[in-house]
DNA sequence: TGAGTTCTGGATTGTCAACTCCAGAATCGG
DNA sequence: CCGATTCTGGAGTTGACAATCCAGAACTCA
C-alpha cells in the first residue's frame, strides 16, 4: 500500500504527463498510451499507481487545483484591497497572453467535460472552486472588516461573482484567442466591488 | 446536391438527436452508433447527410446557436432598459431551475470541447457568440442613444463583460448544482450596468 | 544479506467507435 | 410515367483504446 520513494517519483511523472495532454486535447482526447508515452513508462505501471483512467483523471483533477492555487500566491491569499485584486487582475491577464490565449482554465475544462459524466469528479471540481471562491472571499471580508467596504458589501455574493466573471471570461478569451474578454470581465467584477468602496480617495463609484 | 422534403426532416432529426445527445454526454461521450439510434435511422444515412462525426458537430453548433438565442427571443432583442435586463436576467434563472441546473450553457460546453482540437468548430463558436454579444450590445447602445447610460458608458465593454459573467455562472452553476452562482453573476453583471446609469428614480448605484 | 514487497516491461485481449460499401426503395423532374 | 437522382438498410472493415497478465528487476527494512 505504501509507495516506496521511486514510485513517489513515477506516479507524480505519470500525473504531470497527463494533466499537460488533457490540458491541451482534454480528457477524452487524451489516451493513456499517451500518458504512458508521455511520461515514459510502461502500461503496467499506469495500472499500478491507478485503477484506471477514471481515478487519473482525479488525480489530475487535484494536481491542477493545486497548481493554479499555487501560481497566483501569493496575490491569492492577500485580495484584501483594490490595488491587490488589480495586481491579480493583471497577473491572470499576463498569463493567458503568455500562453496564447490557448487552454483556457485548467479547472474550468475540466469541470466542463465532466460535470455530466463522472460525479466524482465533479465533487472534486466543486470542492476546488470552493477552495478559490473561499480565498476570495476572505481579502473581501478582511476589507469589509477593517471598513473599506461598505456593511452592505456581502462577502460572499461578491467573490462568487468575481470567480464567474473570471470563469466566462476565460472562457471567451479562449475560444477567441484574444485576452479582451478576461480583462474587461475582472474589470468589471473588480469594479463592482469598488462600488461597495466607503467614500475615500480610492472609490471610483460615485456619479460624476 | 439538392435535398428533397424528406431528406431534410431525416437531416434534422438527425441533428436534433445529437444536439441532445451531446449536450447530455458531450461531443466526445457521443458515439454516431448512439445518434444512429436516437435518430432512427441507419449508418449510411448519417454518412449520407453528413461527411463524418465532424462535421455534424458543426451542424450541432449552428443548431444549438440558433436554439439558445430563439429560446431567448423576445427579450434578448429587446434588452434596452434595466428592468428588460432583470426579465432576461429572470428567464436565464428560470431555465436552468426547470433544468436540474443540468448541462450548463449549450454552446459553451461546445465550446469548451472544441476550441483546443477543431479549429473550425471554434470559428462557428466564435460566430455564435458574437451574435449573443451584439444583441446585448445593441440594447445597451439604445439605452445610451437615449440618455438613459451615460455617454462614458462603453456597450462593448459592458456586453462582453455581461455574457462573460453569464457563462461564467452557468459554468459555476452547472458544477455546483445550485442556480445561485447564474443568477448572482448576472446581478452583478447588471449592477454594473446600473452603475452607468443616468440619476434617475430607476439608479440604484449611489451611495446609501 | 536476504526475505518480502514494490516496481517495471511488454505482449496480449476484447470491445467499441468511425467509417465504407453495395444493393434496393422512394422520390423528383420533365 | 420514366429516367435520373436521392434516400435507405444493414453487413462488413479497420483501427484504436482501455485494461489485463505475468515474469523479472529493484528496492526496503530487519
Amino acid at each position: 500500500m505504501g509507495l516506496t520513494r521511486k514510485g513517489e517519483t513515477t506516479r507524480a511523472r505519470i500525473v504531470d504527463a497527463a494533466a499537460g495532454l488533457m490540458f491541451e486535447r482534454g480528457v477524452a482526447g487524451t489516451s493513456t498510451e499517451e500518458v504512458r508515452r508521455a511520461a515514459g513508462v510502461s502500461s503496467s505501471q499506469l495500472y499500478h499507481y491507478f485503477d484506471g483512467k477514471q481515478a487519473l483523471v482525479r488525480a489530475v483533477i487535484t494536481h491542477q487545483t493545486d497548481a493554479v492555487l499555487s501560481a497566483q500566491q501569493p496575490l491569492l491569499s492577500r485580495l484584501d484591497s483594490l490595488d491587490a485584486l488589480r495586481a491579480w487582475r493583471d497577473l491572470i491577464v499576463a498569463i493567458q497572453t503568455r500562453g496564447n490565449c490557448e487552454g483556457g482554465c485548467p479547472i474550468g475544462t475540466l469541470a466542463v467535460e465532466l460535470a455530466e459524466i463522472d460525479p466524482d469528479a465533479r465533487a472534486d471540481l466543486v470542492a476546488g472552486f470552493a477552495r478559490w471562491e473561499g480565498a476570495i472571499r476572505d481579502g473581501l471580508a478582511a476589507m469589509r472588516e477593517r471598513g473599506e467596504l461598505r456593511a452592505d458589501a456581502d462577502p460572499d455574493r461578491l467573490a462568487l461573482a468575481t470567480l464567474a466573471a473570471l470563469q466566462g471570461g476565460l472562457l471567451l478569451t479562449q475560444v477567441r484567442r484574444d485576452v479582451a474578454p478576461v480583462a474587461t470581465a475582472l474589470d468589471a467584477a473588480i469594479a463592482h466591488v469598488a462600488s461597495f468602496a466607503v467614500a475615500t480617495h480610492i472609490a471610483r463609484a460615485g456619479t460624476p
